[in-house]
DNA sequence: TAACTGTACTATGAGTCATAGTACACTGCA
DNA sequence: TGCAGTGTACTATGACTCATAGTACAGTTA
């Protein structure tokens, strides 16, 4: 269900936040459906429960999830049918980009590479970085 | 000359790489131009000597510049400055969706993926695997 | 020679990340 | 009611990165 690595400059936690993200965002996880907890998905990726808390947390602030004591964490709802949308218009605007690219005579490899480099450049963080 | 954010996550030396790089290829600095000194550098920028030598080393490994010891530090000859040309003006374009991307939770794997599935659709072969 | 250049170390402090452990409040079920 | 499972909140620790500080050495040039 995840894949994550550990050799990655990217925190566990953030990994996870960002996977969580895609699979609420294409509704293989619905609407109210209960996650995992966080003992029982630290098990299950042999790490640390307080790694999955965090990335729980990071969910629950940006909304994508909400939490209640002694019951579990669920899939907040109506944030997945809005993104789609603009999910649509990324995928939209990434097919002009590459025609472009390609008439400029950019590779794939180039552009792929190009990419890593960017989010590299990013620090892989969502939060609190500029440029 | 270069502006540092010093709050960013992003390493102060991989700024400064990221920075002359983009000064490399724009032309701003020419061919075997000579960079300011590690420690010239470090005193206008009010930063260690250390610092700048990390970002100058990366330069050179990378092959935007080269070093010879008791003269300075030098902007390479023509690393195809054709490409990275091209590669530059997709650049900020690839940046902001990437920004955009990533805030509605797309993982740069997925993003990947998406650039080498559209790549096949249209009729280019897919030579890297990436998952 | 003197002042500059790159380069290579060691040491230190700050900060982040993941882990480990403990504790508490709440829910649901037998 | 008791207990297992849930989220949540701490502290402490070790590993790691980053930037700084200091020292030292080798090479170039006026």
């Amino acid at each position: 269900m995840f894949e994550l690595d550990i050799r990655s400059r990217k925190p566990i936690y953030e990994q996870l936040v960002e996977r969580l993200k895609e699979l609420i965002i294409t509704e293989v996880l619905k609407t109210d459906e209960q996650l995992p907890s966080v003992r029982t998905l630290a098990q299950q990726l042999t790490i640390n429960p307080n790694t999955i808390q965090k990335a729980y947390r990071e969910l629950e602030i940006q909304g994508y999830i909400y939490s209640i004591k002694g019951k579990g964490s669920f899939v907040s709802p109506a944030i997945d049918s809005q993104n789609t949308e603009k999910l649509l218009k990324v995928k939209s605007d990434l097919m002009k980009l590459l025609s472009e690219a390609m008439y400029l005579g950019v590779t794939v490899e180039e552009l792929i590479v190009t990419i890593q480099e960017l989010h590299a450049s990013i620090g892989g963080g969502i939060e609190n970085d500029q440029n």
